[in-house]
DNA sequence: AGCACA
């Protein structure tokens, strides 16, 4: 089909239309500005500055047809050429009937906000540090970002359009704190509008986009496309590719870590398959086995860099394994495979009682056993919003140590309909997990010690 | 100085 904007324009043959085209415009044109320029000659109902790449063009809609061609017609004769600031604006009917999609985005205060993030290693930035900025103002529900010719962007999704507006009046032409960036990285600035959208669309966890309400969602096939680029980390750098089963180092081991200790840790995100135990550099790791990658993603992220004794003894240092079914050759008390009963050997679930141990540890301790955050269908109200009023100085705390569980979403989810492939009860296994390390083992100050 | 964008 032939249509019209195929074929070269010339100013003469355009036929009639209630829009006319403006050119020469000087810079940044106002609205106003073209409103008083149509005035006289009707009711200028839209108009659309702006326009093109050296953004020195405009639309001026009229109410009537009759009101564009009497201002047409008024400059075809006139000695004086139609002006603005000064300059002389060349007008002539435009191709199209109206303006479209003038009065739109931008300005209408959303949940969702479009960050443009500038500068040199914008693409660098990873979605972990977007979520840990926009977290200081409220639980982000999800994230996605995207190349366009605007550069690196990023839409992020609030409960609702105050929180949204708190973190764009906070972060708005603002840069990303030094701290959460890798130093090679160059500065980048946050440039924020409202978006349009209310609710994004996440079908993966990705390197690309996150739907932090529903952990379970299935993670990204990129795994499998063997990018190896799945997942940045705070600093920027690759970190290794999530598995199901996570390395656990332990360092300051002041006291003995045992087997059931780990277990106990480590159930709090899910049932533990397996785990091995084993010396490493004069230090104590563990392999710690999950049936599935995204409960290994949560454990990890909530207990990274945590202790599991109060006073910084046996701090977790945990990563990824490249392992992802631990051969379990005998149960002892280094390794063990919960998946097979073995009840000659083992008391996995050793006595209960006190969760002292791991007191420190915001995960278990304070996930499991709060009713209140179960709200089923809400999606909020599962982790408390960290520092509402926070300025951007204090909103992002300068301890890593203490971000991830403040930033880390809870890992049982009020979304039943959505973990399919595990057994709501394996998770919530274990009443009383909190075991305790066997007598000899325990910290000092646990005070049900014998 | 020559027709826009989600």
């Amino acid at each position: 089909m032939a249509s019209v904007s195929s074929q070269p324009q010339f100013r003469y043959t355009q036929p009639p239309s209630k829009v006319l085209h403006l050119r020469n415009l000087p810079w940044e044109c106002t609205e106003e500005e073209l409103i008083e320029l149509g005035k006289p000659f009707g009711k200028v109902v839209n108009t659309k500055c702006n326009v093109g790449a050296n953004r020195n063009q405009a639309f001026i809609e009229f109410a009537d047809l009759n009101q564009a061609i009497a201002m047409i017609s008024y400059y075809a004769s006139s000695s004086e050429p139609a002006q603005v600031r000064g300059k002389t604006v060349y007008l002539q009917y435009s191709n199209r009937q109206e303006i479209v999609n003038n009065k739109t985005t931008a300005d209408v205060a959303g949940n969702v906000l479009l960050v443009t993030i500038e500068g040199q290693d914008a693409r660098l930035v990873s979605i972990d540090v977007l979520h840990l900025v926009f977290s200081a103002f409220g639980f982000v529900h999800k994230i996605t970002t995207f190349e366009k010719t605007a550069g690196f962007q990023a839409l992020v999704q609030f409960s609702d359009a105050e929180t949204a507006t708190s973190a764009k009046n906070a972060l708005d032409g603002r840069i990303i704190p030094r701290y959460l960036l890798s130093e090679n990285i160059s500065p980048c600035t946050l440039r924020i509008t409202y978006s349009a959208h209310t609710d994004l669309s996440v079908k993966f966890q990705s390197h690309r986009s996150r739907d932090y309400t529903n952990p379970y969602l299935p993670v990204a096939p990129s795994a499998i496309d063997g990018s190896g680029q799945f997942s940045l980390g705070l600093d920027g750098k690759k970190l290794e590719p999530e598995s199901n089963v996570l390395l656990a180092s332990i360092e300051n081991m002041q006291y003995a870590v045992t087997l059931d200790v780990l277990q106990m840790v480590f159930s709090a995100f899910g049932p533990v398959q397996k785990i091995a135990m084993f010396d490493k550099n004069g230090g104590l790791q563990a392999l710690i086995q999950y049936p599935d990658v995204q409960t290994a993603i949560v454990a990890k992220e909530a207990l990274e860099g945590h202790c599991i004794y109060d006073g910084g003894f046996c701090k977790l240092h945990i990563s990824y394994s490249r392992h992802t079914d631990l051969s379990i050759k005998v149960n002892n008390d280094r390794s063990r495979d919960y998946t097979i009963p073995n009840p000659a050997l083992v008391n996995p679930q050793p006595s209960i009682l006190g969760q002292q141990p791991v007191q420190t540890m915001g995960p278990p301790a304070a996930h499991q056993y709060n009713g209140t955050q179960y709200a089923p269908g809400s999606e909020q109200g599962m982790m408390p919003p960290p520092q509402h009023s926070a300025g951007w100085a204090s909103a992002v705390p300068p301890m890593p140590q203490s971000m991830p569980v403040q930033m880390t979403n809870h890992p049982y989810m009020p979304t039943p309909t959505s973990m399919p492939q595990m057994a709501p009860t394996g998770m919530m296994q274990m009443p009383g997990q909190g075991g305790i390390p066997p007598a000899g083992t325990v910290p000092p100050y646990t005070p049900n010690q014998m």
